[in-house]
Parts: structure tokens; sequence; C-alpha cells
DNA sequence: CGGTGTCATGACATCGGTGTCATTAGTTCA
DNA sequence: TGAACTAATGACACCGATGTCATGACACCG
């Protein structure tokens, strides 16, 4: 591979000159940089970042560290591709800032972060984020004080700074979106109640109902007892849930699932069980994972998670941490999505006594 | 950050000593060892693959070129997330191998490769893997003579090393294990003809039934006359295309789907024209998309696209060219998938012959 | 006891760029 | 016309590793 003292040699000059071509850093002889510039094409010199980054003691490398590679295939329970959007996000806004990605998966295993931090340290990274597959708290290994730091879709104990999805105002606008339909009777089928983003989202359906003055009703709020699988159990499981608050003698309008997911099944549990959406019975699921809202007949009601915008506002947010113009943000910043609306939600003409159970009987 | 020269200082030896710690190159007395490492555990030293790098001319990075992160997500006309599933392969392999891999994405925009490749040849990567996003011809602009490439789900006209799905010994597995279950009256509705996959599946189903004898009957091979889309036409098409094979003389008793996509599809269809899966009539898929054939209910019968292990025999092939251990291949190489049975095929009792059209009368 | 070998270590050059400073030529202005 | 300045270029050191060669201390052998 051709080096700048051969390009320098060919065009008959010092190889600061060439340099000073290349970079444009300070007048060049017209003259001379054009015969710089035919050396450069006749030996298909390219600069070696290597060198460079030595000088300069800048590598102009992102490290990018995520299970979205490894892991979004096989995993079935989940809810979409979370981490593989924000990672889209993540590339296309460093796209822009003439920075490379070096994108390291953990394989699903954490306890390959610390060996992955090692690699991308040796390589001088300016800046690293972290994404997480769905929002939790995460507990990252130290990291060299000079290496910058972003928390994509978690956060942790120490303050690092972070970017994460408002499930609590999500799961708000779309309850929001329901009342407006005339909506009063609004179930909610929850995701376990371990996860960071189910206690948000209660609180944002909570808050919606008591916004417009209707009384939270306990018994129509079901957080699952467990995942929901693929397997029959997790089918029976959904169905009871599902038959529980049907069966209350002031059954819901509409269901709100914990993910689209989650709404997917209900659609099949639902129509074996003659029960027409929307007709029958509203739906409604969170997420915004497109594959199956849009294909769902018929299409499907979400909230969409913000997935890109996460991974954009992180890359900029670490972008500003490098170059020191953003200072470190010491609470989490919130990434807000909109509804989606979809036909799985009927509009009720007009508003239901509390009373109302009209279209049920056909269960 | 500390260099090598900081370590040294500290545990008051030359620079060369510690690095003949680091690398165990060459012999160190244990006292030496011992205080070399101490220093490097105080200092936290990480040493930097820049400086490496120029010393000794090898990178440790290989390049991988993909529309699979950005792509995959958006488009809802695909089949699976082929590439994604390649790349998870290729890091895979890597890993083992010690290199660094350096991911960049062409946003779909095939104009952006050029640019691409020259920031990896900036980088000095030791070898280049383009993936694609389905098997298909391509031409890239040519690397650095130096640089070793391999393609994936690939190839080109000149004759760069590819690895390729066996698209042929696919659909013939596929009819093959349709025949052993008795089915004789298979239809397959394909996709586009343009597809090279499509060129050689259909080679396969051909030679399949030829091999037990099953006379072709050039009326039960549609090929999809556009690509099957989302929309309300899309759907039209499809149920004209399915709807046109079964209101044959002799109609067939499985039907072939270009891909599991399709075949989904066709469940939603035929499921709401009354024709019961597999009873009234068997389907299978392609592309072993889990998501799809697993949720399905009955389960779905497919082929499925080794796509991992495309990309871990990219991956070797590739390494294997660095070290010099491997020779350049000629041809592409061949990577077939085995079937994935599900309960969409009935296992018919007897040879039907090939008047019988048992079961075709709910029709 | 001197010659030869091995072990352990260090001095120094080198990889390919760029920052710093020096140098030369030409220009401007008092 | 000479001082001061700018434009254009080059010499040289340096970034942080490692390969090469040299050196000093022992051990071993005849």
């Amino acid at each position: 591979m051709a080096t700048i003292y051969d390009v320098a040699r060919v065009a008959g000059v010092s190889p600061k000159t060439v340099s000073r071509v290349l970079n444009g850093d300070a007048p060049v002889k017209k003259h001379t940089k054009e015969a710089v510039n035919k050396a450069i094409a006749e030996l298909g010199y390219v600069p070696s970042t290597a060198a460079r980054a030595m000088r300069s003691n800048k590598s102009g490398l992102v490290g990018l560290i995520t299970g979205a590679i490894s892991l979004s295939p096989n995993r079935s329970e989940n809810s979409g591709l979370p981490d593989l959007y924000i990672v889209q996000g993540i590339q296309r806004a460093m796209e822009a800032s003439g920075k490379t990605l070096l994108i390291a998966d953990t394989g699903g295993k954490m306890n390959r972060v610390p060996q992955l931090i090692r690699t991308f340290e040796e390589h001088r990274v300016e800046g690293l984020i972290y994404v997480a597959d769905h929002h939790r708290e995460v507990s990252l290994p130290p990291v060299s004080s000079t290496t910058k730091m972003v928390l994509a879709n978690c956060f942790d104990q120490k303050g690092t700074p972070s970017v994460l999805p408002n499930d609590y105002q999500g799961q708000f606008n779309l309850v929001n979106s329901l009342i407006a339909k005339g909506h009063r009777r609004i179930a909610y089928l929850a995701l376990s109640r371990q996860l960071e983003a189910t206690k948000l989202r209660v609180a944002g359906y909570k808050d919606a109902l008591a916004a417009v003055g209707i009384k939270f009703d306990p018994a129509l709020l079901v957080p699952a007892e467990v995942d929901v699988s693929e397997d029959d159990a997790g089918v029976q499981l959904l169905w009871d849930a599902i038959d529980r608050v049907l069966s209350l003698p002031e059954p819901p309008t509409v269901i709100c699932f914990g993910n689209d997911r989650m709404a997917m099944r209900a659609y099949g549990i639902l129509r074996s069980r003659g029960v027409a959406l929307p007709d029958d019975l509203s739906v409604a699921g969170y997420d915004g994972h497109r594959l199956i809202t849009d294909t769902l007949y018929p299409t499907l009601t979400s909230a969409e998670l913000p997935y890109a915008a996460i991974g954009i506002r992180a890359t900029e947010l670490l972008l500003g941490m490098i170059n020191g113009t953003a200072d470190v943000p010491t609470k989490p910043i919130l990434v807000g999505g909109p509804v989606t609306p979809g036909n799985s939600v009927k509009d009720l003409p007009s508003p239901i006594t509390h009373l109302s159970s009209i279209g049920r009987t056909t269960l």
C-alpha cells in the first residue's frame, strides 16, 4: 500500500506538502496541488487512519455494544426488534458526523461486555453507546474516565447519561385516544410487573383515566402472571385473562395489550371464539411493531416506541459530549412516540353508559 | 491514556521489556514481569491497536458491508431478516478469530458502497465481506488488490469468491418431503422469475418430480406476476393464483409458496374462504422464517435458508484467504439447509390416483 | 580459566502521518 | 530602499508500539 512518502516522491514535493493537500489546512500552489493529486491517483494512495490517529490522538471511532445482531432473529418472545431499530438510528446519526462506528455484539452474554469494552479501549474509541433490548436498569463495568459513555434504552445507578422511551406518556396518549373514540371501560392486560416499562405504562394508564374523571377499576388491570409464551400454556393463560375481563359484570369495550405480539395472539384466540374485531371488541397493542400492526386484519392500533429516535438522540448526546458542546445531563432524556391508529378500535357512536354491554351477548 | 513508556518508567524497565511482557514473545524474569504487571494495573494501561497496527502493518480489522441494519425493520415485503442472519453468522465466526469486525451499513443505497469501501481501506482492513439481502448478482467497485474480498448471498461477473444458498437443493428436498408424505399433485406458486432463487428452485421442483416419475404439469407452476404486496391488490392476485390451481380438473393436494410470508397470507385467504388447513389442502413455504413458521396455526412446513451458515462459511473462507491457508475457490460455495417440517402438510394415507380429488368438494 | 552459548534486558530505528519551526521568495508599506 | 509581512514549502521531531541488534551476566564445557 502506497504511503504519503511515495506520493511525495512521485510528485516531487515533501510529505508535509502532500499532507497539506490532503487536509487543505494550509495554502498550496495550484500547480503543486495538481501534481500531488495526480500522484495520489496514480498510486491509488489511501491515507492510513491508524497513523493519523496515532499522531492526533483521535481515533474517529465510536463503539456500540448491543445484542441486537445476535439476538433478534431467534427470540420469539420479543416485540419487534427494539435494539436493532435503535442501532439503525445510531447508524444514521453517526453517518453525518464522519466518525466510524464499531459495532460489537454481546451474543446475549452480559459477561462478554468487559471484554468488548476492552477491545474498544484498545481502539481508543472516543465514545461508547450501550444499547439494551428493553427499557431496564443495567450495571456496566467502569470505563476509562476519558471515554464518554451513553446508555440507550436503559439506565444505571451511577447516573451515566441515558436516553429512554417515555413509556408513561406513551400509554397515557394511547388510552387518551381510546377515550376520544368514546371508550370508557378500558381493560389493560399488561406485561410482567417486573418490567420498568410496565410500571410506567400502568401509571400512564391510570392517569389518562383520571384526567377525564373515569374511576380506575382494578378488575380491568391484569398484569401478566408469566411471560406470554408461544406454547399452548401461554395461549391458555392469555385466554383466561381475556375471559376474566370479558366476564365482568361491566365488561370492557376495549382491551389494551402489553405489546403487539400479545395483541396478535389475542386476535387468533378471540376470532376462534367468535368475537368479531373491532365490532364486538376493540383492541390496542403497544410497540408500534409494523410487521404486526400493518399485517393484522384489522390493522392494530398501537403506541409507537420511538426506537430510532432514541438511537438518534443518544448519538447526538454522545457526539456533543465528545465535542464538549453538550454538557452531561443529570436526568435520563425521555423520548416520546406517537399513537399509530389502526382499525382495531371501534368508534363508539355515543358515550356508553357504565351499565351498557351491547354487543357482548355474542359471547 | 497511559502509554507503554509510562508503564516502563513506573516499573523501572525499558519499553521493550514491557512489550515482551505483553506479548510473551521473549523470556522475562519473573520478578520483572510482576513489576511490569503491577505498573500496568496501576496505570490502567491499555495498548493501542493503532500503534501496533502501524508497526506491524496489520490492522486486525475485517470490514462488513450490508444493508441488514438499516433495511430489515421497515421493509415489509421481505421474508425474514436474511442479511441480518448472515451478519449474525459472520459475527459468531469472527469472534473466535480475534479480529475486530467493522460493520458498515449501506442504508439501502448502493451508491454509498464505494465510500464505505474507501473508509475500510483507510482503516487498512485485512478483508471485506459483502452481504446481499437476497441471492443475486452484484457488481461492486474494485478494491485494492491487497484486500481480500468475499461475497455472501450474492455473486458477480468477476469471479469474486462467493458463498450462496443452495436453492436448487432446498426446493428439491422440500418437494421430496411432500412426495414422501404421499402427495403427487404439487403446485408451486413461485416468486418472481427475475430472482436467481426462483430459477434454481423451479429446477429443483421439476427435478424432484422427475426423480420419482411424476410428470411436470405446467398448470401447477404459477410464477408470481408481481411481488406479493401488502395491499388489497396483492391479496387479490394471490387469491386469483390459488383459485386458478384449485379449480383445475385435477387440483393439487399441496401448494408450495415462494416464501413463508406468501404462505402466511395464503393461510388467511384460504381460511376466510373456508378451506381447512391441512385437512382440505396442504401448504408449504420457503425460508424457514421462524417467526412465521412457528407462530402460524398449523405450523408451517418450510425449507430453511441456511443464512447463519452462509455467514460462517464466508467468514471461514475470508480468514483462510487472509492467512493464506485457503486458496481462492473458482466456483461459488453452495450451502444447503434442511426442510423444517410443520403441521401444514397432511399425511396422505394412501397414494392418491391422478384422478382423485377427494376432499376438494368442500370448495 | 578462556571460549561459547543462553538468558535477560536495553538502545535505537521504524511504521505513516502531522505539528512546529525554519527557510526562501515575493509583496507591501513607510 | 529596507523593514516587515505573507505565501509556499521543507526539515525534523513525535505519536506508541515492536523488530533488530547489542550488551552484560551467568552457566557450561573442555
